[in-house]
DNA sequence: CTGGATCCCTATCGATACTG
DNA sequence: CAGTATCGATAGGGATCCAG
């Protein structure tokens, strides 16, 4: 069994791995919906409040692809009425932290303004 | 001047080019591509059989904008035939390397299988 | 509040054919 | 070799309305 660490020496199936892995969290939304999780935004209408642009039926869709991929978990509370948070699993969470240096990156590379 | 790091201190200027670079990359193909350059596959040709059920027209069009991203530059050789050859720009390199971390995530998490 | 169902439009895709 | 042009199919997206 080899792992590899460095993008050069991936093998064929880690880079699939790889890209399907980018390619999750690429899609659109995504990203700013696992931080804004990240964030402390656990109910529905808090996500979709602090994503802006984000609509109802693309929030739940994706959320429902984040569960699918274990990087969030969908948790009822029976109260009346009855409430919905989401969290990351600690997989999520992980690959999160996974992403600082992407963060980084985006200072380094793409500096732009800072608000 | 305030910059983050981590993922829950991210303001929101920072969260959108986070979200940004990672939706250019998770495009499908993007980080296949970028993958397969970084592996020496310089070559239109040479990329496109590495990164295997990529259309030219897709290659071609994923190359441009990462082009536009500055993450790949291209390279006109005036050879006969002319040759064209891509190569990853030092922030492309640099975003390779940040991404290295997910790798292994992958490991971590996404362990199924290793070639 | 948390979504599901529909409608409709646009972007994107893959395949094929073609060119300097 | 390194693309471009065109096309038809499909997926993704926004808006709106509705429901437990």
């Amino acid at each position: 069994m080899t792992t590899h660490t460095s993008i050069q020496h991936l093998n064929d199936d880690e880079r699939e791995r790889f890209t399907a892995t980018v390619e999750l969290i690429g899609k659109r939304w995504s990203a700013g919906i696992l931080v804004a999780i990240a964030k402390d935004a656990h109910r529905f209408s808090e996500i979709a409040n602090v994503v802006s642009g984000l609509s109802d039926r693309l929030l739940a869709q994706r959320l429902r692809e984040l569960e699918i991929a274990e990087l969030v978990v969908r948790e009822v509370i029976p109260s009346t009425p009855v409430q919905v948070r989401y969290h990351l699993t600690e997989s999520g969470a992980d690959l999160l932290r996974a992403m600082e240096p992407v963060i980084e990156w985006g200072h380094r590379w793409r500096p732009e303004r800072d608000a």
